[in-house]
DNA sequence: TATTAAACGCAACAAAATTGCGTTATAAAT
DNA sequence: ATTTATAACGCAATTTTGTTGCGTTTAATA
């Protein structure tokens, strides 16, 4: 459970309406270690949650600076909680992904060491992303 | 126009058959200096090209090793040619991609440095992806 | 020239995401 | 506390993207 005081601040902070859905979603996304997609969401909540809802939650929740799109191997769209310097403006995410061809779980490897290039060949970088797939800790052990 | 010789080495080296569209689509990605989708292939031909052959030249080209899938931010299947380098068995792709917030295009970074972790905190990382966002170099000097 | 397997074309289908629109509920202004 | 503006919701319909099945055509080769 989230506590009331992180959703008020964190909803004032990004203009976010408390409505009982998105509380709940963020909810969701703060408690998940991994990415979600729109089917994800839709899963975790009742059926009467209607699809077009979870859409443009994620969509304004997007566009807020909250979370921020994964790219997915199966081509979805799949997000993740932003960290706390993120804004409408600078989405800055210098964590890696870690998909596990095994179990499919996605991990975030926060203290990977990110390459700090801000330009390359001419191309201004603002975002880095870095997607890795292999074996997870758990799965190499089985 | 690409010649005639390169479509019949590259066709041999990667074995597909010499259909007037898939001449043509080779042709397409061979002058296109970014990556391409179904979308915008099916827009190049005319009309009555069928969107299922695009889909399954794209299959086909991609398995047999000629082009490879870049990320979209629409979450599109988006193919590049690959380097010389690649073949049905290894596809070798160690570099990044950038894809540009104002004119949406994807670009390939092949000279890229890339971090040689082969593994990170019990992980075993058998496949790294870069993605990039930013401004492309021609962008930029609007 | 005959053979065979890849590629094609068409129709139908499926999944993912979007749009329109009238209704409801939140935030904030009175 | 009540009013008001608008963000968010719910439902239906639609669009977009990609896939599957199947009979026909065509390129490569024997």
């Amino acid at each position: 459970m989230v506590d009331n005081k992180l959703i008020d601040v964190t909803f004032k902070k990004y203009g976010l309406r408390k409505t009982s859905f998105r509380k709940n979603l963020f909810e969701l996304f703060h408690n998940s270690l991994n990415s979600l997609s729109a089917k994800e969401i839709s899963m975790r909540f009742s059926s009467s949650t209607d699809k077009v809802s979870i859409y443009r939650a994620l969509d304004s929740f997007e566009k807020n600076g909250l979370i921020h799109k994964v790219p997915d191997k199966n081509n979805l769209l799949r997000y993740s909680l932003c960290k706390s310097e993120c804004t409408p403006n600078q989405h800055a995410h210098d964590h890696a992904h870690f998909l596990c061809s095994v179990c499919d779980e996605t991990f975030c490897l926060d203290d990977f060491v990110f390459p700090s290039t801000k330009s390359h060949n001419g191309f201004l970088i603002n975002d880095l992303k870095i997607i890795m797939q292999g074996t997870c800790v758990s799965c190499k052990s089985i």
